[in-house]
DNA sequence: TGACTATCTATGGACTCCACCATAAGTCGG
DNA sequence: CCGACTTATGGTGGAGTCCATAGATAGTCA
């Protein structure tokens, strides 16, 4: 419990954090009948607390609702258009930029190929390119920008600096921070892109307030990230999830096995999975045989989180969880074995962009601080000028 | 975080708390200078929130400090005598009952020794005469405790009840909660012992203030328990550091193996790691190899969970800790090809008590639910009466 | 049109925090 | 021993915030 107190104008604050975060939370405008019971203060100060907002462009009012009895209320809603985030997903084989309002609703985005050799600079110019698609897309120019977030593959470290990377060798030690600083002047954070994924998936998707999961990457690459608390769990040196390491969950080498199965038929590398999982779904024992190894390597490292954890929910995602009609099943039974209690697991629903929305996700945990300039009053929204 | 809000009197509340806890905290009485200081309030506002709490009793006034310029200063401290709460941990050849007051410091303890094999019957009495010795050395009756927190062996779930042992054949489904209500009044929490432990070493131990850690528990039985963002992680279903059950870290075996390795020279089962570990400081080969296996099975489960958690500490508790000087470097040397980052381990400082401690703790968290009365003034200290 | 309902607006009161100033109670130097 | 200095105390008044209450307002419904 955090106790914060303090100065009459730090109550207002509060009070107006708590009309601000139920407007937020709400599906529709509400009246300020409503406002009152859910912030539990008087309807009087709900009304000084709204003028306030209202005052400075924090919220807007909505027609009153037509029919009901009595006095028609007025209505208001949060203003999520007074400002945009952005969030970028740099993976091996793409660039994914996308730009949301603050309520965290997609607004534009853009994608840009790359080739998974492609070094360095030019990955870093097929940010740039993928940035400006969105930025053109919505007709925001960066400055209108209050935060970026960017998930970037590998271990990425407290201070945002990319550690170990397997995929991409020349990867480590790239500044993502301070390249993006370049051209955008708000807040930039760097993180690993399967946590972002679980975080999209804990705020938008399948395991929307779920406190406790495990999300797994399962695609060419394996990894995992953890949400404990209700809050992504970063770890001391970032390097969370990270149970693949161990030689005997076999996670190192699972994935080509499977694409090295007899039931790819020669299919190229970016296709034998999906051949394979095609094949098992229509029988063939060959590929029912891959995908179960595959899953029994998948289930012990899973296990290992789960017996560490006990976590309500994992959530299967990447490229394969597209297939988790037939991967899901072949997991659950592999786990069993393992497990005191299997948890519920669930594959993802957001797709491709889950990384980008989660991006996107974090970088809006940084608006909270723009509700009030440093002397304790409301401000207007604006993005900021500066670098913090 | 956490937007409280509300009404004038919740302010008062707010920087009462602030107060309070300042108290608390700090390591010994301080003035009102002190106070605003610490709490941000002003000279005034400090007078104001201190003269209500001592008023009630919650703090009271001590001797000015000698020396020093200018008028000399009136000083407070948080009366942690006011209350006392009262940790219990249940294990298979002992009970130990520990009363601390409200600050956490032990203020009488009571141990009974209890057969391995007793039925549970006989373990529940052992409970009554361990906690009636802990009253009696402290003068206190149940009627005068504020909280109570059980620890015991096995899984216990949210609901407080264990649904898993090992060792004791007629302990899961044990209502801890409901015997001990027969005659005690006050909130009684039921919780692991390992966790209990973890929880006592963060909060009074080697890992004071560490937010994420990872407590072994190494001894005839073999456990694990963790601190995650500065909480206790309970888990869904309670059974969070359940890597051992995975058959391929060997934790099931690990311990009875060093006991029967030829270096125990036949010692008692009780008495052979220790056996082990002295004739494995003295060089002794065969000692030397047994602890090496030993640390590598301990190291492999140890492994699992940081590469999952990538904690920030791991603290080394259980009996065989008190051989630390022996197991910790092997531990280490075991650790070192699995891990990305080998974390600091140290040695639990605690001892024999540290799962009584962490009850205590745990019995201390509701305590400021006692400071305010539902009507929102503040209250008089007193024990509650009725169960919650 | 009138009864009913729910909201809006205005007024006054209670409470909390804060700035300011005079006073009290020590120490230090002569 | 006495005065200057330092620091804490206590009292007063002002500003800000929340709340209760009462009357005015704007719809629906019969």
């Amino acid at each position: 419990m955090q106790v914060s107190g303090g100065d009459l104008q730090r109550l207002r604050q509060l009070n107006s954090l708590g009309s601000i975060r139920a407007l937020r939370e709400a599906s529709g405008p509400l009246t300020v009948s409503e406002l009152a019971a859910r912030t539990g203060l008087s309807r009087n100060s709900v009304i000084d607390v709204i003028t306030g907002l209202h005052e400075c462009g924090w919220i807007a009012e909505v027609e009153p609702a037509p029919g009901g009895m009595g006095r028609p209320a007025k209505r208001y809603r949060f203003r999520a258009d007074a400002g945009h985030v952005l969030g970028i997903d740099i993976g091996v084989h793409k660039v994914l930029a996308v730009i949301t309002d603050l309520a965290g609703r997609t607004v534009s985005s853009g994608r840009v190929a790359v080739d998974p050799h492609a070094a360095r600079p030019e990955r870093l110019e097929a940010v740039w390119r993928a940035v400006d698609a969105a930025l053109v897309a919505s007709g925001l120019s960066g400055t209108d920008l209050w935060g970026v977030a960017v998930g970037s593959i590998g271990v990425v470290n407290r201070e945002g600096t990319v550690t170990r990377v397997e995929s991409l060798p020349d990867w480590p030690g790239v500044d993502l921070a301070g390249h993006l600083g370049q051209r955008l002047s708000c807040p930039i954070t760097v993180e690993n892109d399967s946590k972002l994924a679980a975080l999209a998936e804990q705020r938008l998707g399948v395991a929307a307030g779920v406190s406790d999961l495990v999300y797994l990457h399962a695609g060419r690459r394996s990894g995992a990230a953890l949400i404990l608390g209700g809050r992504l769990h970063h770890g001391f040196g970032g390097a969370t999830g990270e149970v693949g390491l161990m030689e005997m969950t076999g996670w190192r080498t699972m994935a080509t096995d499977l694409e090295n199965s007899p039931a790819a038929r020669d299919a190229p590398p970016e296709d034998a999975a999906r051949v394979v999982f095609t094949a098992a779904r229509a029988g063939d024992p060959a590929a029912l045989a891959a995908v179960d190894a595959y899953a029994h390597h998948l289930a012990l490292g899973t296990a290992a989180m789960v017996l560490t954890l006990d976590p309500e929910l994992v959530v299967l995602g990447g490229g394969f969880s597209r297939s988790a009609d037939v991967l899901l099943p072949a997991l659950r039974r592999a786990l069993e074995p393992h497990c005191l209690r299997v948890p519920d697991i669930r594959p993802s629903t957001l797709g491709e962009e889950c990384a980008a929305l989660g991006a996107a996700c974090l970088a809006l945990t940084h608006v909270d601080e723009h509700f009030f300039s440093p002397d304790g009053s409301i401000s207007r929204p604006s993005a900021p000028r500066r670098l913090v």
